[in-house]
DNA sequence: TTGAAAGCGCTAACAC
DNA sequence: GTGTTAGCGCTTTCAA
């Protein structure tokens, strides 16, 4: 059996407020420091978490969750955000509730049971309903990448700027001639494919090219799905001349639906994509597009969550907005007129 | 505040231990439960976790520790993993220690601290001497894809048979007439390295084939080793006329080497690579390979867990090797002579 | 600075 | 079946 503070009192002499003063960076006079120093090696001592948890109320777990853990986009996310979390001894619940909003209301209800001191949530359910327990239960929620609508001002959120991130690289292709500009979003009520959507089409208003409905196809974040809105669009009658297609899987998929037609970047059509995962920045190198900062979203999570938690509730909720970056590639090219 | 068994107790007049009970699922009256119920509707009575682990001295926490969360084969297996602890009312503190032995020893501590009822550990350190404090404190220890030579019988694992899956990818070339058969393998002291490369020169040998080490290279299991390890094979003097590559990551930085170089598969050189995972076999669609269960890992992983920490202690360290499978793709072709 | 004592919310004897 | 009671291992007043 494991020894506790009792026994160190005992072995110590000691009564139990010096040992937690202690263990808990107070004051103790140089001999007792010594004294209980030498009693936790003897004894083995280790401080049981649970038992301070059930007094001071807080359990220094973090629950996490998202909709998929076979992502590279979330994963390094969450590495990141784990790595600071855990340097400033909180522990991460990760719940993988694969995209699906019963789980995912599981998942709340489980890691409130659990006492967690804080939710970080990268939404599957654009509706926020699967929150409402941990609202009511005062925990401290942290969105990211997925704002909701109805949780605005009331709860804390991480997300890059995708409206300026779309329409800065849907602006490029117009700046290179393009006016047929297809575009490939995620599914259709997902916070982020609204303000990628919002941005394309802002963009194109700005220059005065009237949207075509056509143009823009929803591909499910996945792989599959990007293939088959490339497919489509390119089968067009009047297709594009450029692609945005706006994340990483989809990206993947739409390169092999053009592989597939022998169409030839840049040459025959122009693409800017999404995400830039080292691990592929081999297979297709030369690819414009838009980059967005994963580990900065993972490091400003767990600080914003810290902040939140060491203000004990006087926090007001607060959205931290990065910025992507479009770096350029060879994969687009300007219009011949 | 959030209620407590006592509220239920005033609320309902009953005593603590009729409520106890009913939670946990004792028999009560009729008419009690369904006084509890409505209380417990009343007053939103949620039972405290934490106060349950202090008494039962189970947390229902396992701690994972893996070398990367940022690979797609870990991810599968955490997530297959987690889903079978999760439904069995667990829940899974993950740590990411960056295939760094320090931070996985940390990691160890931590989840000690923190009262975890076991640990599952892909372990990054082969010496095992990380996991010694939780061995000291009697915490079930699970290994997952890598054996420990020194903790040997002491501990469970889950495993594939990873001499077979090797020797079977040889034979495979073997018999279409190769004898030059590049392996690139992954970090030295690694335990997956070293049980492939044991089927590798068991395939030869029984094949009658002296093993030629400049065929054999160690490209640490990433994308830029895999390339680098191509690279310098198809270099020889006498190069391989077939390879094989034993991860996935490798496998692509090797095609990418191939590419550049303009050698084509299978006319050129015949490849048999390791894992599939579903995003990329769009990409490479026809490799030959060995698949590697991840799921089942995953799965396995948790039962053998679960199945430890409800025998209370009795149950005996086991081994469990899952089987793998070679499928055959169009990436191999038999060696003129 | 230190010690005694109360109590966090729950479970589990034990007696009824 | 149900109630009473004594802890689980810690923190935290309050006095000394």
């Amino acid at each position: 059996m494991a020894s506790t503070m009792k026994d160190l009192a005992r072995e110590t002499g000691l009564g139990l407020a010096t040992l937690s003063k202690y263990f808990n960076g107070g004051n103790v006079r140089e001999k007792n420091r010594r004294l209980i120093e030498a009693a936790v090696k003897k004894l083995h001592y280790v401080p049981n978490e649970v038992a301070r948890s059930l007094k001071t109320r807080q359990t220094r777990v973090i629950g996490v969750i998202i909709p998929e853990l076979s992502n590279a986009f979330i994963t390094s996310i969450i590495s990141s955000m784990e790595d600071v979390l855990r340097r400033h001894d909180y522990a991460v619940i990760v719940c993988d509730c694969r995209s699906d909003p019963k789980r995912e209301k599981e998942a709340v209800e489980f890691l409130i049971h659990r006492r967690v001191d804080g939710l970080i949530n990268m939404a599957t359910d654009p509706t926020g309903a699967h929150l409402k327990a941990a609202l009511e239960a005062n925990i401290p929620i942290l969105l990211v990448d997925r704002l909701i609508k109805t949780l605005r001002n009331k709860v804390s959120a991480v997300i890059i700027d995708n409206e300026f991130a779309s329409s800065q690289a849907v602006s490029k292709l117009l700046d290179l001639g393009h006016r047929k500009i297809g575009l490939v979003l995620g599914s259709p009520r997902l916070y982020t494919t609204e303000t990628r959507l919002a941005g394309y089409l802002n963009a194109l208003r700005n220059a005065g090219v009237e949207p075509d409905e056509r143009y823009i196809r929803y591909g499910d974040y996945t792989m599959d799905g990007g293939y088959q809105a490339v497919q489509e669009l390119i089968g067009l009658e009047d297709p594009p001349t450029a692609l945005f297609i706006t994340n990483f899987e989809m990206m993947l998929g739409g390169m092999l639906a053009l592989q597939h037609n022998g169409i030839e970047i840049p040459r025959d059509l122009s693409v800017i994509g999404f995400d830039k995962l080292e691990l592929f920045s081999g297979i297709f190198p030369n690819l414009t597009l838009v980059r967005q900062p994963q580990l900065g979203i993972g490091r400003e999570c767990a600080n914003l969550m810290l902040e939140t938690l060491s203000s004990k509730g006087t926090a007001v909720p607060r959205v931290i907005t990065l910025s992507t970056e479009l770096t350029e590639g060879t994969s687009t090219r300007a219009l011949e007129p």
